[in-house]
DNA sequence: GTTAGCATGTAAGGAGTTACATGATTTT
DNA sequence: AAAATCATGTAACTCCTTACATGCTAAC
């Protein structure tokens, strides 16, 4: 998100609040890193990562992947496997990465940035973290951690203002909430304390860290 | 959601996935509830309640409010206020809940069912719940509290099929979602407790609970 | 031999963001 | 006065879900 100021004094916050469809697409090329997989396993595989929630739809699916073909991301591979059977039948189509694919993978994990951060970006991010080296690692880390803290700030700053009669659910609600990022922000920590101490070991140990 | 047979064997889940409009409605019905608010103010309102992820855009909250009007479940007044100025002036539009939007949202707060405790439409009733009384409060958190439980179940099965050869940092993440629904499951158990205590003080005990 | 689950699609329609547009008031 | 923020809109476009459509395969 970018603040941009129009002609005249006014604020726009103009958008690019990663379609789901990128999110879908870094996530089937991560995938498919591992191995060819066809379009109902890549399914069932997204729902359980980002499965917090809504889950992934046929018709979102099905056209991602035809357009991540005519990007020549992936290529599919109809499974004529038994040798028995007429190749009429309705094949099982086996898709996998191709060079271009595995290189816009790699560029995309490399990103570091807002769309690195926003919530279900990141998660996609953090669940192949092993196919990016931990500079990497560390600066996403970071960047969420400072995103969730500037949250806790403006919601505790604009609390103080409304506050005063509170309801009592209302403020339960609220304290939650807080109370969920807080979490999720020690949880970000000790990860980066992790991978600080998985660079410490291995390289030469450096005394003072910012 | 429903499970729907259709025609020849195969499952169609029909939708009722609560539109965003709707979950708004309540909310602004909620908020007028508390007196009469200005557009601009009741977005400021809806974004805090709201507020983990995307905000409330002008383009959602203007048409749902004229929508609204249309439906007579509020009313607009404009405010003159200030006797000396000119009446062409732009004027502020302040809301106001009529006596079948009072209906209406009692009608929604009282509703007790899947629409009560999808994510979303589970906070804003929980922030009203100042509103309904014990009984209902006491179905819509043990409801939620089932669904989660759920879907913990869903996931740990799904998980103990894939896992076999989990990634660090996938597994990470998984932990982290598990960890998270588990914490609200606390939470809402200890809010059941609590309502239930408050049962029991102010009425004659009843020592068998179920 | 029927049910349930695996497997692949697509067209229509709706919901909501984005970007544009403008005016009033308060703060610096 | 300039800048920020309060305040109210709307049209176009985009994305995604919904619902329909079909076929194969394993299990009961």
């Amino acid at each position: 998100m970018y603040r941009l100021f129009g002609f005249r004094g006014y604020i726009t916050t103009i958008g690019r609040v990663a379609r789901r469809a990128e999110t879908i697409e870094l996530a089937v090329l991560g995938l498919l890193h591992e191995g060819p997989m066809h379009g109902y396993e890549l399914r069932k595989r997204l729902n359980l990562m980002l499965g917090w929630g809504r889950v992934l739809s046929y018709g979102t699916l099905y056209p991602t992947l035809k357009k991540m073909l005519r990007g020549s991301l992936i290529e599919e591979s109809l499974a004529t496997s038994t040798p028995g059977t007429p190749v009429s039948k309705r094949p099982r189509i086996t898709y996998q990465v191709t060079e271009a694919g595995t290189r816009e993978f790699e560029r995309l994990m490399s990103e570091v940035g807002p769309t690195a951060w926003e919530d279900d970006n990141f998660d996609i991010r953090f669940a192949f973290f092993s196919s990016t080296d931990m500079e990497i690692r560390l600066r996403v880390l970071e960047g969420r951690r400072t995103r969730l803290q500037e949250r806790l700030d403006r919601i505790q700053r604009e609390l103080s203002l409304t506050q005063a009669e509170a309801d009592r659910y209302a403020g339960e609600l609220q304290r939650h909430g807080v109370d969920r990022v807080e979490r999720e922000v020690m949880w970000l920590s000790d990860l980066i304390n992790a991978e600080r101490n998985l660079g410490n070991t291995s390289s030469t140990p450096t005394p003072e860290q910012a």
